[in-house]
DNA sequence: CTAAGGTATGAAAATAATTATTAATTGAGA
DNA sequence: TCTCAATTAATAATTATTTTCATACCTTAG
């Protein structure tokens, strides 16, 4: 099995591009947070614990790398700012977040019931359908027994 | 039938605010352009045409009180800037956004299967479903033909 | 070995969307 | 009419993000 940072390493070969330290960290960091949601500030932080020369403007441009290089996904949770993790190569089951309005929580929901939707528009809308995103807001369980 | 305005007038007097000149503009102009997705810079041209006085953090402040009250819905593009549209009373037919990546049009879905998704994972995941928000990428019609 | 040319980097400045502050104005109710 | 909270415009401040720029680092050609 291939390592993703193997994956990077060949990506980043084909464009010409090179793993440096600060991008290998900066996807260390993604990938041992695993199930976190972090923002760019938060992988900065932690990045600099192994890498402490490191600048923000690199995290910010190695992440968008990482981005085109497909390795992780950007989420956006209208908190402002974007946040990040770590895309599974596992097509067959994507995921999508319960956003609780109580407690701020991220809960990842494995069901995935949109290709059936998803059918349907295209028909209707000629629309050739990429990519969706979806989020669910309301409340979890913990904060529904207040 | 209830005009939107009066009833933004009713929330607004709810909650000891009112109905001032800018933020009857400010409504007036989203009424106009239903079927727009506005953001707030060019909802603040347009509305400084009939209120050339109004200031743009007014017309922020504004829009985050029609959210409020429930009278627009914020739309995020992932293109930087919020869009707002009305809100139709209409709980059974929600919209939602094919994003087309070719040209940026904005196509509005009316299909709704989502509900049955929406019990699966309330059942599965113990999680009060109040909204959702989906979105999906990918080419218009005109834009696959190129 | 050394120069050339590309990529990558940190620091700082620049940008864009949005929010906070403040002092003046407005308008509904006594 | 008077009073007082709500509202506003103008401006400053903030926040997330991007760009600029001079420098450092490689790799390859000479």
């Amino acid at each position: 099995m291939l390592e993703t940072m193997d994956i990077l390493k060949d990506r980043l070969k084909e464009k010409g591009s090179k793993l440096t330290p600060q991008r290998r960290a900066t996807l260390n960091i993604i990938l041992q947070n695993k199930g976190e949601h972090l923002n760019t500030e938060e992988i900065y932080e932690l990045v600099r614990k192994d890498c402490p020369e490191i600048g923000l403007a690199t995290v910010y441009r190695t992440l968008q790398l990482l981005e085109e290089m497909d390795i992780v996904s950007r989420i956006n949770l209208d908190d402002g700012c974007s946040r990040y993790e770590i895309k599974t190569g596992d097509e067959d089951h994507q995921h999508h977040h319960l956003i609780c309005q109580g407690c701020n929580k991220i809960i990842e929901v494995k069901i995935d019931l949109l290709d059936h939707l998803e059918q349907e528009i295209e028909k209707e809308y000629d629309f050739d359908i990429k990519d969706h995103k979806v989020k669910f807001f309301g409340l979890c369980s913990d904060c529904n027994k207040k």
